[in-house]
Formats: C-alpha cells, sequence, structure tokens
DNA sequence: ATTATTAGATAGTGATCAATCACTTACTAA
DNA sequence: TTAGTAAGTGATTGATCACTATCTAATAAT
C-alpha cells in the first residue's frame, strides 16, 4: 500500500491547506472554490469529491485550526513548570500567530459568521481552549486562575486585531515587567 | 423648508442603517444591495445614487459606527471623575454594546477584511479609540495607563468575540473586587 | 487480457449579484 | 406655460458562483 502524494488522504489534507490560505485571504464568503482548487492543484469539481459544501469545508478548516491550537497548548501544559507555565503559553500562542497566521484570520472570521453550525464550532474551540488554560492555571495553584485565563484570552483577542490590520501600538502596555506592582499602589490608595 | 422623510440626507441615513444591520447579520460579502435597498424601503439601484460602490457604503457604515463609539467615550472622559473613570468607560461600552450591537458585529468583520481602505478606517478608529483612553488614563493619573489601556481594549475584544457567538462563559472572571491585590501575593511569592 | 476501481478533468447549469440604463412622476422657479 | 430638476423605479446585463453530470486515463485485481 504505498502512500504516494496521490492518495485521497493527501488530497483532502491539500484541500484543507489550500482553503485555509484562500479563505483568510480573500474572507470565506468572497473566495470561491476555483481559487481554493487552483491553490490545491486540482480542478475545482474536483473539490466536491472532498467536502460536500463549502461550508463543510470551511468547517474542517476550523478544525485544523482549533486543533493546532489546542494541541499546542496540552504539550505546554504537559511539560511547563508552574511558574513558567503562563509565559510559555504566551510563547506558544505568538508561535502560532507567527506560523499559522492564515489560522487565527480564519478563527477570527468565523466569530462572525452567523450559521450556526460554524458558530458552533467556533464556541466549541473557545470552549476547549479555555478549559486548557483554566486547569493548567489551577493545577499550577495561580491564584485568581479564572480572572487569569479571561485575561490571557483578552489579550490574545487584542493580539489578533492588532496583527490583523497592521496596528501594533494597539499592544503597547503589554509586560513592562512591574505592571501589577505598581498598579497596586493605585489599587491600595483608591480602595 | 419642512422637513419630510423625503429628504436626500434623510434617505443616506436610512440606507446607512439598514446596511449596518443587514451586513452584520448576513456578512458584508454575502449581503446584497437588493437586501438593504429592501430594509431601506428603496429600490436597488437608487441605492447606488448615494453609494457609488457597495464598498463606499461598507465605508459610510463604519464611520457611522466608529464615530458613535468615539463620541460616547467622550462624553463619558468629560464629565467622569478620575477614580470612576474606568468604570464608567466599561459601563458606556456595554451600554453600546447592548444598544447597538450590530454596529460591533460590522467592526468585528472589518477586522479580517483585507481591503486596504477597510484596514485604513478600521486602523483610524482604533488609534483614535485608543488615544482618547489612554490621554484620559493619564489625565486621571492612573499609573501604568499604557497597560490600563492595553486591558481596556483587550477586556472589549474578548467580550466582542463572547457576544457574538453567545459564549458567555468566555467573560468569566471579569470583576471580582480584589483580583490585583490576590494577584499581588503570587507575584510577590513568585519573583 | 479483461474487468473494476480510483483519481481526476471537461463541460455545463441555474441562480445570483453589482452595477447600468432608460424611463416616469412630481415638484419648483421663471 | 414652460423649463429644469430631484426622487425614484423596472428591466436588464455581463460576470461570477456553487454545484452537477459525464467522461477519461491509469492502475490494480482477477
Amino acid at each position: 500500500m504505498a502512500r504516494d502524494a496521490s492518495t485521497s488522504v493527501n488530497r483532502r489534507t491539500d484541500i484543507i491547506s489550500a482553503a485555509i490560505e484562500v479563505f483568510a485571504e480573500t474572507g470565506y464568503y468572497r473566495a470561491t472554490t476555483a481559487q481554493v482548487a487552483q491553490r490545491a492543484h486540482i480542478s475545482q469539481p474536483y473539490v466536491f469529491r472532498f467536502f460536500s459544501t463549502k461550508e463543510a469545508l470551511l468547517l474542517a478548516a476550523l478544525e485544523v485550526s482549533w486543533s493546532r491550537m489546542i494541541d499546542s497548548f496540552q504539550q505546554v501544559v504537559k511539560s511547563a513548570s508552574p511558574e513558567r507555565l503562563e509565559a510559555e503559553l504566551i510563547t506558544e500562542y505568538e508561535k502560532i500567530m507567527e506560523n499559522h497566521r492564515n489560522e487565527i484570520l480564519l478563527q477570527m472570521q468565523s466569530q462572525t459568521i452567523q450559521e450556526e453550525a460554524i458558530q458552533e464550532a467556533t464556541r466549541n474551540g473557545f470552549r476547549e481552549v479555555r478549559q486548557i488554560i483554566l486547569q493548567a492555571f489551577r493545577e499550577a495553584r495561580i491564584p485568581q486562575a479564572e480572572e487569569r485565563t479571561m485575561l490571557f484570552l483578552a489579550r490574545g483577542m487584542l493580539c489578533n486585531v492588532a496583527d490583523a490590520i497592521s496596528l501594533p501600538e494597539l499592544k503597547e502596555g503589554q509586560g513592562d515587567g512591574r505592571g501589577l506592582l505598581s498598579l497596586m499602589d493605585f489599587f491600595m490608595n483608591s480602595y
């Protein structure tokens, strides 16, 4: 059973990879299945041998994208020390943003698509990521694990936006090294 | 000079309001100018008397959306006391999300649209909002104003997502009342 | 050698959409 | 009364799209 470049399992992933690129660059609704096919070096109708509809292809692309993020975070959680956990999760996220920018752009698009199947996939992805982070923070004995998880996700969302619209100053104020300690002064004097 | 329902200035805003709804609900690229026209109670070709292209209509819709947010925040900044500034900005944002959800959904969409004119409008909107918040924090003598601004925007982005995909638990961990103080313990023991 | 199966392409369809055009109606000013 | 204009529409068009139906060439099993 020779696994050459033409097995249908390879073609399937070829198409998904092409779709991630084209959807991210062009926008899901404006992107055409012909563009996806061209990027995957096959004819346009052949896409429909593997995905019965364009939406099914989008769902497969989202699945790839969320799986990558979930698997990556799980790796980090397994190997990182409690003290370095959050820093390494952030580093891992930055790696994903660098190496798989299109997958992030696709996730962002899916957040505003109102089709129920897409929303459900997006919800499930977020839920699972949040659960992994939250559980890891708890097991690392990080206090206010819920709030820390929320802030981790929030900063992630802001990074996505800043990156997508090429506005790096949006991220300014991240990680100055002693932010929390000097904020403390403020809060102790305020309340 | 009686201001009846047929002045061209009214028609223009009618069309923009309709476009905000239709674009938000259906997605900009999938939405049709016929749908916008129907919602504005005019014929489809008449849309093009006011907006030369569909993209020009989107830009006008984004302008309305960003202006509302900017004007709202400027009002708050003018009237709020330094101690209540951030809390009132948050309240104002929640009001906008409640009363103008479609405008937020449109802004979210515009973040992933790669057309240069749209990206520029989105960048300018974000820049101006950030500048207002940052300057207000500084004038209120809030320490680490840059970091606080970034966190304000970041939480806003997460709220947008949580609302758009109907996943409220994503926001869990917001405002427990003493988050920073107990986080402090952790950091002082860690570093 | 023959047949069955897989991998893929060509050709096409009905539907849809942004944008244009030609036209009407109704009001206003000289 | 006439000339001009603002407001608005129905019909159309060229392009595009998701999706289908049908064919072909190669490979593999019998």
